[in-house]
RNA sequence: GGCCCUAUGGUCUAAUGGCUAGGACGCGACCCUCUCAAGGUCGAGUUACGGGUUCGAUCCCCGUUAGGGCUACCA
């Protein structure tokens, strides 16, 4: 009994440390984001931390647009970290290219324990080796040429200034296993794998070794990651091996693919998580979409980010690639902007109007103000999808042109009654002394019974001659924020059409 | 080619060795209704294929097929 208490306090005084470590090569795309989220909420369920750290060691590639992008997104989704870049932390620098002096420092420990080589092959002969194996239908693997290469050798290739690159020496026998927390276990037989690379001649740490040297120094606990990685999960569990060092545990999760099952890429669509916040998407929706991408709980669809924290599992992460759907996303985003306060929608229009305005430049911006554009983003907050719907659905609220829909003038601007009908509502509606909802609505109703006719026969012509459109919401709510005077004039242009 | 992973409607998924395989998105119809949305009701649509194991397989095993990933001095 007391034994395993023990075992069971040890276990639990064991703080969970979690990272996401993005190469700054690019944006957050969304399966980096939803990497990230998964990470981010297993750290939370569990009261840990969540670290970021650069993985900035492909000097070629990395770039500082990238890291500004990487943070934006991050910020954007709402994951905030408990240390890495910008606020630091007991374990860092968290760039990797900052790091380089400890990675210098274990690369000479595997090279004094003869546990890694000098290797001066150059790439030329590499590629020849490789075209070569390929031939054979060999796996391409590194031929061990420089492996035995006497201290003699070496110290007079060293001097000759010959650029060279550290490998690791694998071991050729045995049986790596890797207790995946999402796909179970997983074996590799090491005889497949070759002696990689672990420093390039740059003299920078490839990406599986300062990985590893990383992950263990920083003290990460569980190394949740995409499942394109686990093939370099047996070289890093021989690392960790081979420096002695505590090894994490590890749990790789299926990619997000495109509508062609193909990883998602560029050619599917948007692909940066900051795209989609510029199409107009809200960052609860996105989180809400990522998290149900391959993972579940139970029918459940709607989770606000206490209930993901408080639910997240790795055991409930699907094992299969999951199809970003789009639609589905904007399902959750209308049912997020819904739910939000008018003033929030406000703020996020308001840009898209202002570009709106910008097109039509038609915008009589003196007598916009803030309340009336509040008066409309209330009346159409429920209709949007995207945010930027809203530069479409709002036109005639800030356009005094209105271009009238061919077919709906067809339907309704033809019809021998319609004049009569659009100058009667006219006359009645100038006759209000007020202009609210409830005697707009007195005056279509009245007008409607006192001529014998259904209401529509009224409202239709009304909403063409207001909006151009043959949808709209509710007229009397059109009629209201529109105003006597815009309503008056709108009737007698139409009017003056027919 | 080699290695690894995976396989439930179009899509995301639930279920479990055992009632008519559940939910959601999307789609269709109807209701509501001044239109469009929203909402409500209903509907179409699925366990990749072939073998086993079993009284019984979506579930366990094997094979096939299909898809994905990796196969760099990228990460």
């Amino acid at each position: 009994m007391i034994f395993p208490k023990c075992i069971l306090f040890a276990i639990m005084s064991q703080e969970i440390r979690v990272r996401f470590a993005p190469s700054p090569t690019g944006y957050l795309h969304v399966g980096g984001a939803r990497t990230a989220l998964f990470n981010w909420l297993f750290a939370k369920h569990h009261g840990g931390k969540f670290i970021l750290r650069i993985e900035d060691t492909d000097r070629q590639r990395s770039t500082e647009a990238a890291i500004k992008a990487i943070f934006q997104g991050m910020e954007w989704l709402g994951m905030e970290w408990d240390e890495g870049p910008k606020i630091g932390g007991a374990y860092g620098p968290y760039f990797q290219t900052e790091r380089l002096a400890t990675y210098k420092e274990y690369i000479e420990k595997l090279l004094t324990t003869g546990k890694a080589y000098y290797c001066f092959c150059t790439p030329e002969e590499l590629d020849q080796q490789r075209k070569e194996a390929a031939e054979r239908k060999e796996a391409p693997r590194y031929n061990g040429k420089c492996r035995k290469l006497t201290d003699q050798e070496i110290e007079t290739l060293l001097k000759s200034g010959k650029p060279y690159v550290i490998r690791f020496r694998l071991p050729q026998e045995g049986t790596t296993v890797i207790h995946d927390l999402v796909k179970g276990d997983v074996s590799f037989e090491n005889e497949l794998l070759d002696d990689f690379v672990i420093m390039k001649s740059d003299g920078f740490p490839t990406y599986n070794f300062a990985a590893v040297v990383d992950d263990s120094l920083m003290k990460i606990t569980h190394v949740i990651r995409g499942e394109d990685h686990i093939s370099n999960t047996p070289r890093q569990i021989l690392l960790y091996e081979a420096l002695g060092l505590p090894m994490p545990q590890f749990g790789h999760i299926p990619m997000i693919l495109g509508t062609d099952r193909s990883r998602l890429s560029k050619r599917h669509g948007a692909t940066s998580v900051i795209e989609y916040r510029d199409l107009g998407y809200l960052p609860e929706a996105m989180v809400n979409y990522l998290a149900r991408l391959g993972w579940s709980h139970g029918d459940q669809e709607i989770f606000s980010r206490e209930q993901l924290i408080e639910l997240f599992s790795l055991d409930r992460v699907a094992k299969t690639g999951a199809i970003f759907d789009t639609e589905k996303l904007k399902w959750l985003n209308s049912l997020y902007i819904r739910q939000s306060l008018p003033e929030r929608i406000y703020d996020l229009a308001m840009p898209f109007l202002e570009k709106a305005f910008e097109t039509y430049n038609k915008l009589d911006k003196e007598k916009t103000g803030i309340e009336y554009i509040m008066k409309v983003i209330q009346i159409l907050q429920d209709r949007l999808v995207l945010i930027a719907d809203i530069s479409y659905l709002a036109q005639y609220f800030f356009d005094d042109h209105i271009e009238y829909d061919p077919q709906a003038k067809e339907k309704y601007f033809t019809n021998p009654k319609a004049k009569e009908y659009l100058e009667r509502i006219k006359a009645e509606l100038e006759k209000l002394s007020g202009f609210t909802k409830p005697e707009i609505e007195a005056a279509f109703k009245g007008l409607a019974k006192e001529m014998g006719i259904k209401l529509g026969e009224i409202i239709h012509p009304t909403r063409l001659a207001l909006t151009g459109r043959s949808e709209s919401p509710g007229i009397y709510d059109v009629v209201e924020i529109l105003g006597k005077e815009k309503v008056t004039a709108r009737l007698q242009a139409a009017l003056e059409t027919m």
